[in-house]
DNA sequence: TTGAAAGCGCTAACAT
DNA sequence: ATGTTAGCGCTTTCAA
């Protein structure tokens, strides 16, 4: 209540109350062997003192800190602040606090998290790996520190992954654009050297393959590594590349998105190139950012279940922690994307031609 | 290096080599009073067992966690992302690990939070509170853990903040909206209670006194904390809201957003209701997400130096852990944002009329 | 230059 | 039902 220097402690108390340390320490850890009268007075004690537990001790004894720790590349990108957000409420649930760390798409940011990791003793460690490199991570494999991968997997970690089927969806979502008239396809992704990138090249070219197409276009725009990790995703680079697409920019072309803020810089430069969306070109995105429903025409896109990959997440790091000799395989999980289908890829002709809908469209209240 | 269980300790380098704990301390923590040689051979040992240091032990004597715990309501809103960037980098910058708690504009959470922060042993803390209920933070100025408030002020608690000129910022912007001819003025705000808003609130009507105008229509846009904090910020009130405006969506409307997001919705009731932006509404939003500049057409807003934010809040925060009684004022400081006109809020006719140019337009390169 | 001892705040055996 | 002792891993007096 007063406005003291120094937290109280146990210790203040039993000396206060002529216990022992132990006593009190029970009492108010809720365990029996305390009489009801005498963990009552200590209650009442902890209380006037404004006695809270100490952490960092319990944790030094216990062995454990009831911590998670959080290492992510870029909270700013919408993705991965709903999964930080998620993560961090699912922690909360289970009584773990969580320790973030943001390697900025930085190897050496990485392996300097590894080591504040290890340091910092938390349990256990969700991690969107930078690139393949993964040495860093063994160290805390080995400290036995279960490790859950998101989002992108490192093939020679052996440890548990929550992600996404980023082939089938993209494979998917392709052809949904081919399904109308098209001239030409084009792929515009990141050029990230990571699992979750490579899937998605992989799911268009397979949906090329569907649909007999042996021509490809693939753009690949550069990560922004230079700038600070607050502000890289940004539409501008995709623009850029957009419009150097122009002159190619004819009706009939189909682009797919490796993320919604290409698809707002490619909406800018067809805008510019005198071109119509979806009519003349059809887009779609990949992420479903919040921002996306509401563009003119309104954007296709792959919606992430974000919230569902964090909880998952969570809750396998939990489980390993439960049962830390479970000698088994890494389980990898894929979660379902869902494709939801809006104006930017409604080909009117094609779609009169046709005289079918192949997907829900999304309602408008 | 091999896989042991436990994690080496100062203790199994000194029995190892045959010295006290004391020396491989001092040793390590690269003290004088050791030899040069024993100091390589306790480093060498070091590595090789893979030493690392244990912070929680060091902590507890230490009596600093070299923590700082960052308390947020939602960083799925763009803004409190990229500030949860900078303060993570900022933190790390100077050695410092940070613990993330997410409230979910809710107050409960809140509570809870500021009693894991108690617990938890960070050193300063960093906070977006919810409303004006300030008690629990209290407890941990009692507790002698410095604050800094972030974004939004309590009056109540005086202790350092940190944030923009909300007023004059909003003051600012909407003039930039009634420089041109116009009939209706509208502002969409948060129903929050925080300075944050009501700040923005006074800015609109300073400006409309300040053109001499008599009538202000103020909506308000429910925050949504029924959902997950993961999803909040979305157009969709927004549109609802605007969309019931459509009867006096008349031409020469002016609206000012307290949210890009808000913008957003506007847009598209804008759209749906058979007007233009922004020869016939007008709109300015607030936050320059990075979407703003890529929507059609291009949308002004008030841009907030998020980074500058997150910097000078661990900035003073860490200033209050050098120097703990420092019994000075609390000190609030309220950084300058820019605003950034656009196409959004260019009236053709007024501006040939005035034939001049009123603030500096973003170049297109 | 090195070591022994004490203690940070807490929990867990083992007494009593 | 309560107290005593020991120890988590580290740093810091104080001796040697």
């Amino acid at each position: 209540m007063t406005g003291d220097a120094r937290r109280a402690t146990l210790k203040d108390i039993a000396n206060s109350l002529g216990l022992s340390v132990n006593t009190v320490s029970r009492a108010l850890a809720g365990k029996d062997a305390v009489s009801e009268e005498t963990r009552l007075r200590i209650q009442a004690e902890a209380e006037r003192l404004g006695y809270v537990p100490n952490a960092m001790a319990r944790s030094l004894v216990m062995g454990s800190a009831m911590a998670l720790g959080l290492v992510i590349t870029n909270p700013s990108n919408p993705f991965y602040a709903r999964l930080v957000s998620a993560i961090e409420q699912q922690c909360r649930r289970h009584g773990y606090s969580l320790v973030l760390m943001v390697t900025e798409e930085n190897v050496e940011n990485e392996q300097r998290a590894a080591t504040a990791l290890l340091r910092s003793g938390v349990d256990g460690a969700i991690i969107v790996p930078v690139q393949q490199a993964s040495g860093h991570w063994q160290r805390l494999k080995q400290a036995r520190i279960p490790i859950v991968l998101v989002n992108r997997d490192l093939p020679d970690l052996d440890c548990d992954f929550v992600g996404v089927d980023y082939e089938g969806s993209v494979r998917r979502a392709t052809s949904e654009l081919l399904d109308g008239d098209y001239a030409r396809v084009i792929l515009m992704e990141e050029d990230l050297l990571v699992t979750s990138v490579d899937d998605r090249v992989r799911g268009f070219r397979r949906a090329l393959v569907d649909h007999g197409i042996r021509e490809e276009t693939i753009i690949r725009v550069p990560t922004r590594r230079r700038q600070s990790s607050t502000l890289p995703w940004d539409p501008e680079d995709a623009y850029g590349l957009a419009q150097t697409l122009a002159p190619t920019l004819e009706p009939r072309t189909v682009i797919m998105a490796g993320s919604d803020y290409f698809a707002l810089g490619i909406y800018r430069a067809v805008r510019e190139a005198g071109r119509t969306i979806p009519d003349e070109v059809a887009v779609m995105g990949y992420g479903d950012h919040p921002f996306s429903a509401y563009l003119h025409p309104s954007l296709s896109s792959v919606q992430l279940p974000a919230e569902e990959i964090g909880v998952t997440a969570v809750d396998a790091l939990l489980r390993r922690l439960r049962d830390p000799d479970g000698l088994h395989e890494p389980c990898k999980i894929h979660l379902d994307p869902t494709i939801i289908l809006r104006d930017s890829t409604i080909n009117q002709d094609a779609a009169l031609m046709r005289g079918d809908v192949t997907a829900s469209r999304e309602k408008r209240s």
